[in-house]
DNA sequence: TGTACATCAGTGAACGCGCGTTCACTGATGTAC
DNA sequence: TGTACATCAGTGAACGCGCGTTCACTGATGTAC
């Protein structure tokens, strides 16, 4: 993304990018404006013909990561194929995977403070998250005898937040890394568990 | 704590005061050493006299976290009284409680990103807490068939993942707050069904 | 009990720094005729 | 195709600010004799 002279071509791209490196290195509270201008190679002012402030980018970050995170779950999915039980599994790997090869996007979206009503766009891509996990919840679902069946939103909520859990206390670097197990194995054998308890993985395995 | 003329008293105590009311209210990277100093109504140098800088404060609030931490888990843990399986939905409970009560000690554990090993203090009071779940989780799993136990420190990460995504996801007054149920709900049922696919609780309910 | 003195725990002023943001500006681009 | 001009996307300098931290200092405390 060589510059062109006196314009630069892709700024607003380019800055995003630049948040990203600096956010996965150093958090979302280590970031920059300054630094993501001279990241791009622009004067300090720059940024501000393309965001209206330092919350406004980290909240084009966090709207990417969402739209981003969905469409990787929906591509994990794929609609429930073979089964519904695997594909939710590929599901649980995928997140872990998306938290790895995406942390600033992940940190924008859960550790940088932003109130999701920040804006609108905002608020509906993270609403759009939360009803892709919310519907392969409730199509596994399904396979759950009724009067054992948990509401969906419940159901989904269990599993984001042992899948996040397992990201924030195992999976980051985190600081002095004690995690007693991989990460993956972690959060596939946790899942499991849940799942048996739901009566959708047969006890004896 | 009044001030006694030039002298304060108990300085290292107020400034640790002061910094938990700076943290809960704006997070761990919005917390000031000038801020506490004024606080705590003294000059901004005054603190360098019991820290050696604005990290040594942190370390020390989340020892003190550690340990507070421990204390509340080992008492609701009650030696496994009157059962186990009721003291650990008991330690759910306290936990929940922890967070709630304690934000500030909270997010200096989990959220400031320190390293466990930017003091031997620090490690160990992390260790002690670490040991008091895989402990527990160790006495409850007795209760599982040998070859349906997980390794006691892969059941204590399972159900630690999912009580801190609890927490992170739907406890704090998260800021657009989505929660769908009550957190307490959300890991009392969650846990009551992982521990289910565990068989310590029988399956119809 | 009284005094000399070492030590402790504050003060207040200052430092260098980097931040977010604004401003008047200007070079480049693209459109109308 | 050529030219005038509006608009866009940069520049560079500056602002006010608050931060972490250091320094030489001094008032208060406590101990030895």
């Amino acid at each position: 993304m060589p510059r062109r002279g006196y314009h630069h071509g892709n700024l607003r791209a380019a800055l995003v990018e630049a948040a990203l490196d600096l956010i996965a290195e150093r958090g979302p509270a280590g970031f920059t404006m300054a630094e993501a201008a001279k990241a791009a190679e622009v004067s300090p002012a720059a940024p501000y013909r393309h965001f209206e402030n330092r919350e406004a980018l980290l909240v084009e970050i966090a709207v990417q990561g969402y739209d981003l995170f969905c469409d990787l779950m929906d591509f994990a999915w794929n609609e429930g194929r073979p089964s519904a039980l695997s594909a939710f599994m590929a599901m649980g790997r995928a997140y872990l995977a998306f938290a790895a090869k995406h942390p600033a996007h992940y940190m924008a979206m859960f550790e940088a403070g932003l109130s999701v009503n920040a804006t609108p766009e905002l608020a509906a891509a993270a609403e759009r998250a939360n009803a892709v996990l919310t519907r392969t919840a409730a199509a596994l679902a399904q396979h759950i005898p009724a009067e054992r069946r948990p509401p969906p939103a419940m159901f989904a909520a269990h599993v984001w937040a042992m899948s996040h859990g397992v990201v924030e206390l195992y999976a980051r670097g985190s600081p002095g890394a004690r995690a007693p197990f991989p990460a993956e194995e972690l959060l596939e054998s946790g899942i499991g568990i849940y799942l048996c308890g739901l009566g959708l993985i047969p006890v004896d395995r």
